[in-house]
Parts: C-alpha cells; structure tokens; sequence
DNA sequence: GCCTGTTCCTTCAAGTATAAAATATTTTTG
DNA sequence: CAAAAATATTTTATACTTGAAGGAACAGGC
C-alpha cells in the first residue's frame, strides 16, 4: 500500500478514502429532525391561534428588540436570510398593518422598518404564547440538560462559523 | 395575593403569569441558528458544486436507502414535509432522469419511486462529499461532545413527538 | 353487494425562499 | 473632485412549501 500524500480535492477524496462520519451524520440528522418537529409545531400554532406565519413572526421578533426600527440589511443579516426575502415579508406586514417604513436619518438607500403600536401589541401576546410553547416542547429537558445542550451548540456555532465564512 | 387557582387557557396564563422561560427560549434560537448556518452551507455547497438543491438531494437520500424503491407518501413521512410537496419534487426529478415512477404491486391509489441507474450514481457522489461537509462542519467537536449531543437530542426528540403527536 | 370512513395522491392558491441582475446611493481612492 | 468600489434595496426568475380541497381507490361492516 504506502500511498503517496497527494492532495486532493473534498469530493475526489470522500470517493476514495471514505473516512467514517456516520456518527457526525447521523448527529446532524437528528438535530434536523427535533428543530423541524418543533419548527413545525410552532408554524401549527402560530396559525391556529394568531393566524400568522412564522416568517413573519420572526420577523417582528427581531423589530421587537429594535425599538428605533432597524434596517432591511440588518433584518436580513439576523434572520440569516435573503434580501429580496426581507422585502417580501415587509410588504406584506405594511398591508397587515404590522410595521411601518421610515426613512433612515443619514443614509438615503436604506430603508428603517419598526412595529407600529398594533404590531407591537399583537406581537406582545404572541411571543407570550410562543415561550409557553418553546417551554412546553422543551420540557422533557432538566435544566442541567439546558445548559449542557447550550454548551455544546455554543462550541459547534462557532466552529461553524468560522467554517463557513473566515 | 393568594389567587384563586383557576385554569386557564395557554395564552391567556402566559400573559398574566409569565414564568421564566429564557433559558429554553435561548437554547431554541441557538439550536435554530445552528441548523439554519449547516443547511445554508450545505445548500449552497449542493448547487455550487453539484447543481442540485437540498430538498432534492434529501429526497434522492430516501430513495437511496430503499432499492424497491417507496411510495409517496412514505417520502412525504419521512422527509416531513407535506404531500403536495413531494408531488413536485418528484415531478422535478422525473423530468432530470435522476427518478422514475413504478405501479405500487398491489394498491392502485399509491405510487412507487425509485432512483434510476444514473440518479443512483449521481447520488453516490453527492453523498460522499455531503459527509465530509457535515465532518467538516462538525469538526468542532470532540467525538464525547457528538455522542452527549446525540442523547440530549433523542431526549428532547421524543419528549417533541409526544406532545406534538400523541 | 353497498355504505362509510380512510388513505393516497394531485391540484391549487398563497406565501416563502434563493440567487442573480439591476438601480440608487454612499464611500473610498487616486 | 471624478472614477471606482462598496453598500442597500428592489426586481426577476425559479423553486420550494404549506394547508386545504378534491378525486380515486381501498377496507370494513352490514
């Protein structure tokens, strides 16, 4: 045997030296499935008690902790998606009555979004519910099990990060 | 003080009487946060150097797995996602030739998919490389964290199931 | 056999999502 | 200051997703 060191490309090698990462496979697969179980029953509830979305949940969620508003970019950035998604969701929460725009105070190309007094009311009495549901769901962890889980997703956050973008 | 033990509805005891429910609501965010940075990596790794989307790669992974091939409604269980969803998918697939539509043996309602030949190598490649994405991703834990993980997830997992389902 | 309820799939409308291109404005640079 | 680069948003095309409604086929009891 005694190959040489050749280095080659992630899909050339994953072909030819099948390294085993069934445990780290099968790890991702299940935090997949309890964060779509969950997500899924949130969606349900969220539209069977309020008649939301939870995109548009989220979204008021994040213009919750920003009482001056915040920009399109910035919603953007800290829901971890699109532009053109952002824009979408927005228009849609302005018909609702939910949000309001405003123009940015120095910068003529971005755009302040905030919670109107509707919105923030109707947000107050979701995000009420929706920490009984999170709390409800969560409930089969001690709160030791709580503190261990936010260790180690803390460790693979980072590490994913510096993955993915640095 | 001294109320009146009444019983209330979800909504309405959140609001009156909001218990503490930060670190649950945390651990959710950052569980959410964690999956959403894989599954955006992953995703845009799928299109970048295969030219597939994930939800077709998630469900060419299912019919990988079973060679007679599975109904409709079996991937539909099994991805979680609704059933009109898998139509297209499905729809998708048949039209890029990576899988093909067979006549359930003995129920004329269901229909059988299968991976042809050629989705099944393609597959094969898409498979190898995702693994060491996810290896890659998850480097960040020790073997110990991915197992400590994996039994706090299947905790909370089934605790999910129970009160979403039963 | 028929009736009833269920299951399997498709269709549809609305909404969510991405990536890429286009536009407008700001900032940086030479 | 003008050109170039960077940023903020919108637009476009395409794809995914849900929930609900509907049609076809199965399963059971009568």
């Amino acid at each position: 045997m005694n190959e040489p060191p050749i280095l080659l490309d992630a899909e050339t090698r994953a072909q030819e030296h099948p390294a085993d990462h069934r445990a780290e496979l099968r790890l991702w697969l299940r935090m997949l499935t309890c964060t779509n179980l969950i997500e899924g029953e949130i969606r349900a509830r969220l539209r069977r008690h309020f008649g939301v979305t939870l995109p548009r949940f989220d979204l008021m969620a994040q213009l919750e902790k920003a009482p001056e508003g915040m920009t399109l970019g910035e919603l953007s950035r800290r829901m971890m998606v699109s532009n053109g998604n952002v824009t979408g969701l927005v228009e849609r929460l302005l018909e609702s009555g939910h949000v309001e725009r405003r123009a940015h105070p120095s910068d003529r190309r971005a755009v302040v979004v905030a919670l109107t007094p509707t919105g923030r009311h109707v947000f107050a009495g979701m995000a009420a519910a929706h920490a009984e549901w999170i709390a409800e769901l969560t409930a089969g962890l001690a709160p030791a099990d709580v503190a261990q889980l936010m260790r180690l997703l803390g460790r693979l956050k980072s590490h994913v990060k510096e993955v993915a973008h640095g």
